[in-house]
DNA sequence: CCACAATTCAAACGAACGTTTGAATTAATA
DNA sequence: TATTAATTCAAACGTTCGTTTGAATTGTGG
């Protein structure tokens, strides 16, 4: 049984490893520097994970399950009130956008979403196998969503401004303190309901650009 | 003297480096690996650049410099052209995007782009500050640039549409394998020409959306 | 040809890593 | 309380890492 709220041992190490993590990178993270801040025992790690990985995919798990089961009810409950016709961009959008930015303006949560981004880059093949098969279902749900919501957009050109509304998304979740630094303290990636009006406003517009011609005119003095 | 082409060392080595830290990471990539693959002995890393963060930094350096460089001379010429007046957005954002996906296409440049995508989140100190220094002034001329292109944002407004549209670009730079698993095939990254056709038209689209109500009606089923 | 600097080389160094072990301790069961 | 399982603990294991060393080799200028 669990002692009470925060306490066990599994609890602190991955509150510490996440804590850690997201900060240093997971290579640059060892055992030794978590089970320190966790103040509990080194083979603990081993005990209650297997291995280091083992710790790795928990963590990673405990944020993004609860985050995508929400992103999904969010959109379960559009395409059900919507009873078969499109939904609204901006609403899949939303469905998309809320839970990742709520959950990285918790109190708790605030340190995943530099982890987040990490995601993309670390090339550990075990956690990248994990990712893929975590975000493969969502992914297609939204994207089919969207289709919809776009019905003139062909599969192919569909793809492509998901993958860059994708960029758009993941960039800002994750590298907040980028924002701030590039505006010189302008912009507050704080005000989440200020993070969601622009982003999504950005990202439709981009997904509802006209479609050019293939073979328009280059723009003016860019062809060497 | 450089003896002829490809044969020295310290470019066997950096050649060796720049392959192995896009496929593998910069952590997790040893020098005995990179030695190996040069042919070189192991102890020629830190004869020639001193430490292995001092290779590090030299592998990123031979290919930003020269990268933002040629985005500099662009949007100059650009500006020269248009002598005073605003430029065309669309030509804006080809003068930074054309060089990264250019390079990316080369053969010898092919492995640089999956090591773009690394640098937002590789925690390295002393690589993290050469970035910022390398990216500061470059990105501060193409953002009065945009500015100007669109007078009607604020200074704030246009600081969050530049995040999202660095966003939308490194992402799609960086991780090309993502966006032909997303598509299943369907999307064809090689195409320079129609990469750069649509992520122009979504990033131009995003930028230039119409500016919302401060306070707009939520979007439908949302508020929870 | 010789002296001298630049470069390469094999070998080793100490430190840090993830993991394992087996005994000590705590909790649960009956 | 006696027995057994679950957990914690200090210590060590073997490996790999970046770096250093000092001798051997190569290239250069007088």
């Amino acid at each position: 049984m669990e002692s009470q709220a925060p306490s066990t041992t599994k609890d602190r190490l991955l509150d510490a490893a996440e804590e850690l993590f997201s900060s240093r990178g997971i290579d640059a993270t060892s055992l030794r520097a978590i089970t320190s801040a966790a103040e509990v025992n080194l083979a603990s790690v081993n005990y209650h994970f297997g291995s280091k990985d083992g710790l790795v995919k928990t963590v990673f798990l405990r944020r993004l399950e609860p985050l995508n089961n929400e992103r999904l009810e969010l959109l379960d409950a559009l395409e059900i009130s919507a009873a078969g016709a499109p939904i609204e961009l901006e609403a899949i959008l939303d469905a998309w956008v809320m839970p990742a930015l709520r959950m990285g303006h918790s109190p708790e949560g605030k340190r995943i979403k530099r982890l987040m981004s990490g995601i993309y880059s670390e090339p550990g093949d075990t956690l990248q196998a994990l990712l893929r098969e975590l975000f493969s279902e969502i992914l297609r749900r939204f994207c089919a969503a969207i289709g919809r919501a776009l019905p003139e957009l062909s599969g192919e050109e569909l793809m492509w401004r998901v993958h860059f509304m994708l960029g758009a998304m993941i960039h800002t979740v994750a590298d907040q303190p980028s924002i701030r630094a590039l505006s010189g303290g302008l912009c507050d990636p704080s005000d989440i309901e200020g993070v969601r009006r622009r982003l999504i406003g950005f990202v439709a517009a981009g997904l509802r650009a006209p479609l050019e011609e293939k073979n328009a005119p280059p723009t003016a003095g860019e062809d060497r």
